[in-house]
DNA sequence: CATTTTCATGCCCTGAAGGTATCAACCTAT
DNA sequence: ATAGGTTGATACCTTCAGGGCATGAAAATG
């Protein structure tokens, strides 16, 4: 059975054309390394080397062998070589799990740090919503989510991406836009408006503790964002939406600040299990203890 | 160091995903097993298995270390495979050598015979005189030759594949050709002819013995016996040749038989070097032991 | 809580592989 | 022609890598 110390003896009396030589490169005496080519032969049943006077010449065969060698040892080197740049995660694949919305936001900045820190990671991109993205951490189909709270799934871990304001979408020409400035949430009580869903319970509260919407003045009720938003552009009533929305320059709708809005009431978060053993993911997660600037992601 | 034993287990385990049952698979016990698992993740630095009281899981790294190992020993048996194959000669390469001429008559059917009997043996080829391809044998550039007597090389051997007739090559519309029948040579005394040069000197030979040829009825002398004919197509004169020169079917040219001429005063012959080293060769000569046959060969 | 499963550890022994000394064949040069 | 030098092969000794057996340790199972 050939051995990779066989491949790398042969390769040196190979290069060397001579034992004594070839075994001063293997650091090692000559008469063991005759040996070793001897036993090689033999298992192989084909002779590599013609012995002359001056030295060894190959045959048609022992050059087709040495080919091959190199070749073997070149693998030999690379495997261990990759298997530890897969363990420090300078090389892998992250799985990761965004919201429409998030693509508007942290999602182009993250990927960006990530390009720049760790280029040899690749990120493999699943749009979902958040409560999915924490099915997916669970089951292990994603390593990192950009998701919304809560997560209070086990061994959750999270890191703040991004804060911002709700904003509310009205369709071009509505009469608050037209007036510039602020609007107050008394004043959407005779608005039509479109709502979250019960899937989107985050935005759905955030909303009621700051709007006092009544059930007959909901058209439509979405659990994307962004369904919320085309909604509004079809002229259906207006919405509340985090203010990074503006990104996706909708036609037909426009932002107007929503007059009772903290600055930073939405909040995005980086996700992830702690128990996860992907080295990459590890490798990632420093570039996401900042926070996303929001001028940045604001354009 | 990693050696192709350490990746053999590793597999094995990494398959199994258990101790036990990778051990017996590889025909040992599990302690040793074990150990060597051990000391490869000390080498490499990096941990590949999880230790679960199931049985074992594979790291990220461990995975990317699995495929590379699956390569590196499908190489380390490839590579002793190709070696065995070379050294039989089943696979390699015979650069061959062969006149101009003699690609009319055996080169289609050598190249048959060794496409049909050796179809992994690559065959380069030379086209060169035969005195070329004695030089170019013992140099070492061609492995086998397709020539014309004398071989008076050290170590050469030889083996007749091909004999046939002389004839006359004359333009069309020649007296000889419009006659039908043969030509003798005292006919040929007073046409203006086309005459093999000194370089040329088996044919210039096998003419002379047939022909008396006068030093002022020749009126160009060439070394290539297309050349030769191409001239009698041009309307120089007339020109003995083999007759299997018919095939180049050269616009211009017809072939009379020559009286005189023997059935089989030409010879073409392989010839090789006995002291080659090239398998391909030694497993290729067995297939040009017998002659061509002449009826292929005319067609 | 006893039993089973599974990987790890301690100890022993064999044999593969390296080292030194030397041989055999061949070439070179005086 | 013969002595000396070069090169690969052989004989003999020694070491240690790696395998086997017995057993430990930890976790799951019933």
């Amino acid at each position: 059975m050939l051995t990779l110390d066989q491949a790398r003896a042969f390769l040196a009396v190979a290069e060397e054309r001579h034992f004594g030589r070839a075994a001063e490169r293997l650091h090692m005496t000559q008469p063991p390394l005759s040996r070793q080519i001897q036993k090689l032969e033999k298992t192989l049943e084909v002779t590599l080397f013609l012995r002359e006077s001056r030295g060894v010449r190959l045959t048609a065969a022992g050059e087709a062998f040495r080919d091959e060698c190199r070749q073997l040892l070149e693998m030999a080197e690379r495997a261990p070589r990759r298997a530890r740049l897969i363990a420090s995660g300078q090389v892998g694949l992250v799985r990761l799990g965004y919201t429409a919305a998030s693509g508007l936001s942290v999602l182009g900045p993250v990927l960006a740090r990530i390009k720049e820190a760790a280029p040899e990671v690749a990120v493999e991109l699943h749009e979902m919503v958040s409560a999915q993205q924490l099915e997916s951490l669970r089951s292990g189909a994603i390593d990192i989510g950009l998701a919304r709270p809560p997560f209070q799934l086990e061994d959750v871990e999270s890191s703040l991406l991004l804060t911002e304001s709700l904003v509310v979408a009205v369709p071009s020409g509505h009469r608050f836009a037209q007036r510039g400035g602020s609007v107050s949430g008394w004043e959407l009580r005779h608005e039509s408006m479109i709502m979250y869903s019960e899937q989107a319970r985050y935005f759905r509260d955030l909303v009621a503790d700051l709007v006092d919407v009544h059930a007959d003045q909901v058209a439509h009720t979405a659990t994307q964002i962004l369904t919320l938003v085309a909604l509004v552009g079809a002229g259906h009533g207006v919405a509340v939406v985090p203010r990074s929305i503006q990104h996706l320059g909708m036609p037909g709708v426009e932002m107007v600040p929503l007059h009772e809005s903290p600055p930073d009431v939405v909040q995005l978060h980086a996700v992830w299990l702690s128990t996860s053993t992907n080295p990459a993911l590890h490798h990632v997660l420093p570039l996401l203890e900042d926070p996303v600037d929001a001028a940045f992601s604001m354009h």
